[in-house]
RNA sequence: GCCGAUGUAGCUCAGUGGUAGAGCACUCCCUUGGUAAGGGAGAGGUCACGCGUUCAAUCCGCGUCAUCGGCACCA
């Protein structure tokens, strides 16, 4: 005599053994025709999970972010059923639910076309509309592996081999296919209506790139069409907003063949760069830091001691001269430590904070590269400061205020941190890392901020905290990082006088705030949409006229407004204020102004706002107050 | 690096085994126009690069490079 429990507070008796499909059938036919899955003391089930005792039940639909999970899943296996039927000496393997969507990976003698794509999705919109039902079944491990094998499906056989032997697991067969599955399933294949499937991909099997490459086919699935035309048009506008798209658009950068991996700074683009640069060094200097400048080519003897030439030798460009090699740096810190280690050191020195916008070369792989945001040469705004061990709580508690007030002035106030702690293989003793831990676990707490741990995920010489931000459409970056490093100074010969007056080795701290300028710049222009803030924007004021005769007055203006400190530029060709309007808003400028007969007459100056806000006419000293104002003030 | 796709005018893209096209941009001429495209004419390409097949290759094949989408990588 099962009692159920409903979200509601509710409860229904039901007089014997009962199904979750039954239960949503008790409730109203409406839910019973929505529902999809359920939940049945919190576990996530199949409707035709039955009941046999009290419990608390929720029935699960699409609308349910776990309804919407199944959908996908469902959709996912509906995927691999398809291809099956069209390729059946295809191998499934596995095909979980991602965000959006869900993808499958198979095996198979060659790569899927974009034209199967076409097909696959035509037979799983066949296969949905037989509606066949999708049934749970409990085997046990061995006849699994057994069947699996006999079947030839080498990769499911390998996958249920790793679980324990005599464990029971769970299949799902919906028509002629059948699949290994914790589950939960939708009940029948004609509830997946809106799927779609995207791509076709290589991804490696079990994630490692020394396994063979299988074929991914990456698909989407929502509740409704509607969800999934909305998803379809958030990801053109995405694409609108790619920062490689603008930047050709807006003359900021482009990139050749000749130089993968390089970037070509235009001169408005270079404009941008220049306002992040001198930004950020004005406020490291307020913060006490000192800027340096090393050399680009050091000799490989200096690699071999900080250890890079064994580890990272393979991504390091090199060169060489009159018998000796050299490499390009990847990293800034060894040439701080040269720095730090002329003349010597007391600890009344310390904290010693060398900051340099370091441009680094890293000979990525060739598929890792993307437009700025994955480059091969970068550069850093980046400083190492050498401390003692008891000053580095203090050390990284200013840098994270640093790190959150210029994030705010970029306009960036959702910051995501990570904390990786010491991993299997590391250096230094456990009481060292414990104390290191506990400085930077204690310098988030006491800033009262959200941090979660990454155990293990720290470097070999240190642990790190990650600072992620938010942009304007909901996308995480990495950017920021602070990182102990208990191992380079040593290697390197750095010391200093205590107050014992014993030479000892100082900790570093390796940290950045935006990483790579040339990447941060990229998120930038994404985050905006190419439509920069006024105190960011190449050009922030068009000066045109209407005609010839308003030309003096327009070169007036520009000149008073670059007296001002402001970036102007004026437009006298020969062309209507239509087309100059139509391309300067197009170019995304901040302000554009109007000057013809009125103008010229009164005084004043018409603006145009972008966006296509026309504020109408104004004295110039009008208008320099609304810029002034609309810098912000660290700025 | 691995799998797949792509590479044609400055840009966005059509196209064909037989001397290559559009729109925009560009040049020149006309037009002096008040808040998102005024009109006309013209110029512009080693069809990524190399080697093959063919009477003939931008097109077919092989290789290289780069870009794009993933995977792996990201000190």
């Amino acid at each position: 005599m099962p009692s159920i429990r409903l979200p509601d507070g509710a409860t229904k008796e039901f007089s014997g053994p009962v199904s979750v499909g039954e239960v949503a059938a008790a409730i109203g036919p409406g839910l019973a025709k929505a529902a999809l899955a359920g939940k049945v003391d919190g576990r996530l089930v199949d409707l035709s999970h039955v009941i046999d005792r009290d419990a608390a039940v929720a029935i699960v639909t699409a609308k349910d972010p776990e309804g919407l999970e199944v959908l996908r899943h469902s959709t996912a296996h509906l995927l691999a059923y398809a291809v099956k039927e069209l390729f059946p000496d295809a191998q499934v393997t596995i095909g979980p639910v991602i965000e959006n969507g869900f993808y499958y990976d198979f095996s198979y003698k060659r790569p899927f076309t974009p034209d199967d794509l076409a097909a696959i999705e035509v037979k799983m919109a066949e296969l949905a509309a037989r509606d066949f039902p999708v049934s749970r079944e409990e085997w046990s491990r061995d006849k699994a592996v057994e069947f699996f094998k006999s079947i030839g499906e080498a990769y499911k056989a390998e996958l249920i081999s790793a679980i324990p032997a005599g464990e029971t697991i769970s299949l799902y067969r919906e028509g002629d296919f059948i699949d290994l599955c914790r589950g939960p399933h939708v009940p029948s294949t004609g509830r997946l209506k809106v799927f779609k499937l995207m791509k076709v991909a290589g991804a490696y099997w079990r994630g490692n790139s020394n396994n063979e490459m299988l074929t991914r086919i990456y698909g989407t699935a929502w509740a409704s069409k509607a969800d999934q035309d909305a998803y379809l048009h958030m990801l053109e506008e995405a694409e609108k907003r790619d920062h490689r798209k603008l930047g050709r658009q807006l003359d900021l950068f482009h990139v050749q063949d000749d130089a993968p991996g390089m970037v070509f700074w235009h001169p408005h683009g270079w404009t941008i760069w220049q306002q992040v640069e001198q930004y950020v060094r004005r406020r490291l200097n307020a913060s006490g830091y000192r800027e340096v400048r090393t050399p680009q080519v050091m000799d490989r003897v200096l690699w071999e001691r900080s250890g890079h030439w064994e580890n990272y030798r393979e991504h390091m460009f090199t060169t060489a001269s009159e018998n000796r090699d050299y490499a390009v740096k990847p990293m800034n810190c060894p040439g701080h430590v040269q720095i730090f280690n002329q003349g010597l050191k007391s600890y009344r020195d310390l904290p010693l904070r060398l900051a340099e916008f370091g441009a680094c070369h890293r000979n990525e792989p060739s598929g890792a590269l993307h437009g700025i945001m994955r480059v091969r040469g970068f550069t850093q705004d980046d400083a190492h400061i050498f401390c003692r061990e008891d000053q580095v709580q203090s050390e990284a508690s200013s840098f994270i205020e640093l790190l959150q007030s210029i994030y705010a002035d970029f306009g960036f106030h959702e910051i995501l941190i990570k904390l990786s702690t010491r991993p299997a293989k590391r250096i230094g003793d456990d009481a060292t890392w414990d104390r290191a831990e506990a400085a930077l676990s204690a310098a988030l707490d006491a800033k009262g901020l959200q941090w979660v741990l990454n155990p293990g995920e720290g470097a070999f010489y240190g642990p790190k905290i990650e600072f992620s931000l938010k942009d304007s459409i909901g996308r995480v970056w990495q950017c920021g990082t602070l990182q102990l490093d208990f191992a380079l100074p040593g290697r390197l010969g750095a010391e200093y006088v205590d107050e014992d007056n014993a030479r000892k080795v100082p900790v570093m701290l390796h940290r950045a705030i935006l990483g790579s300028l040339e990447r941060f710049i990229g998120i930038l222009i994404e985050n905006h949409a190419g439509a920069m803030p006024l105190w960011l924007a190449p050009v922030q004021v068009v000066v045109m006229n209407i005609t010839e005769a308003h030309a003096g007055y327009v070169t007036q203006v520009v000149q008073r407004l670059q007296a001002a400190g402001y970036r102007v530029e004026s437009d006298l060709r020969n062309e209507t204020i239509n087309l100059k309007i139509r391309e300067h808003s197009l170019r995304k400028l901040p302000y554009q102004i109007i000057v013809g007969e009125k103008e010229v007459a009164a005084g004043q100056v018409a603006v145009r706002a972008r966006g296509g806000e026309n504020l109408g006419q104004m004295t110039l000293e009008a208008f320099q107050a609304r810029l002034a104002a609309e810098l912000p003030s660290g700025t």
